[in-house]
DNA sequence: GCTTCTTGATGAACGCGTTCACTGAACGTG
DNA sequence: CACGTTCAGTGAACGCGTTCATCAAGAAGC
């Protein structure tokens, strides 16, 4: 600008709050300004969608200029993730902790339950955000695969379980099995976020029970049987 | 534009060839342009991929203004599908038309194997258009719909001839096991995209042969036995 | 306390997808 | 053949994500 000509202070100079802000840190402020800017994002991203949101709306919500919004997050797929990601990270915490003592079925099915509610709860982000858990790139692929390497190993923890516990046979790969599990979730989220499927647990859980079931304990070839023993699977 | 002056004729008023071309029907016209437009679009989506490819150079190789692309197609996303979705339709004929008459295990690998070399002959727009065929919006997302029925019928024709066969178990859903090779099929797909594994199809065979080896049939609780009876499944 | 450096913030400019007012040639009709 | 209509084509304008030159205030150094 002309160096002659004294600007004055510009308007909203700081994220705005009527009255003034007594001085803060650097990092207080930027603090302060990406926790509003988050804020602002989720709202938007919650009700709009991700297509739907736009940057210079949340800027204003959040009381900053587009600009800012650029300088905390990467670009506008930054700002979703770094919003809804900590929300994702809860789901996984709480699909694994409550997971209950039961037939590795139920626990599956628990598990599958506990992350098609955190799609469900946002009916406008759920294929956005599926898709970008499932294709997202650097650096967030990575924090996905994590995430998913996470529950993966809970799932693992599990089936050893039902090994010991007997319901499963000795000879099944646990990972192998957590893999299959992720197949058939993912697939069910897909076929109901596209709405080729009104129940993705349904789905979920009837491909798991056929799964498990052609991995139930077979008995050793042997002429010793028990008139008791189980082996038919169920009819579809 | 200024009534009193004339314009001289628009430059590339018609898609360019050097020469004059003799006049032709609307029908024609319309029929050239977007197959020019269609040419252009594939060589610089495969290229460029799907976010490096754009409207106006695309456009200008094709000797047309950018409005006229949005003319012919939708959108951008659009433009992809009309280009490439033939592709994969052949693609689809193809592992149907050429299933070999072999256990089911090798004909469901047949069948991934064919798709997957359609993703792999196209690196730079394998993400662009698994997401797409996973995750499109109407009308595309019923036309991708249809394939993966096609598809699912002759898949269920498979299993039904292997029940036929004595290698599944009768009481096997065939729909349902379509469903679950989908599942194991996506989930590699997605896998290999991501950088997660090297070789969908290796996963997939995988993933299909553990849950075939839980789908064969079983002997009936009977107090006869043979002992030259295989049960065991594989151990991992 | 002053000077210099660092960095949070700004908002206009830019790139690109898309829209739309306008053009002109093909088409249909009298 | 003339003329009104239809529609393929045009390209500037617009919307929105992103970039970047600039500003100003906190922090560090002397």
């Amino acid at each position: 600008m002309n160096a002659f000509i004294k600007k004055p202070p510009r308007a909203s100079r700081r994220p705005s709050a009527p009255g003034s802000k007594p001085k803060r840190t650097r990092v207080e402020q930027r603090d302060a300004t990406r926790a509003g800017i988050l804020d602002a994002a989720r709202a938007h991203f919650e009700e709009r969608g991700f297509e739907g949101a736009n940057v210079r709306a949340i800027a204003a919500e959040a009381g900053v200029a587009a600009g800012t919004v650029l300088l905390h997050f990467t670009d506008k797929r930054d700002l979703l993730h770094a919003a809804l990601f900590e929300d994702l990270e809860r789901t996984a915490d709480l699909a694994i902790r409550s997971t209950p003592q039961a037939d590795l079925r139920a626990q599956l099915r628990h598990i599958a339950r506990c992350f098609f509610d955190y799609y469900a709860a946002r009916p406008a982000l759920s294929r956005t955000l599926l898709e970008e858990s499932l294709l997202a790139k650097p650096p967030w692929a990575g924090r996905f695969a994590s995430q998913v390497a996470r529950v993966h190993v809970h799932l693992a923890r599990l089936v050893e379980e039902a090994k010991a516990a007997g319901t499963l046979d000795p000879s099944v790969d646990a990972p192998l099995l957590g893999v299959s599990f992720f197949s058939f979730y993912y697939f069910a989220l897909i076929a109901w976020v596209q709405g080729a499927h009104p129940d993705p647990l349904a789905l979920t859980d009837k491909l798991v029970a056929v799964h498990l079931q052609g991995l139930a304990p077979r008995p050793a070839p042997s002429l010793t049987v028990s008139p008791n023993k189980k082996g038919k699977p169920r009819a579809r």
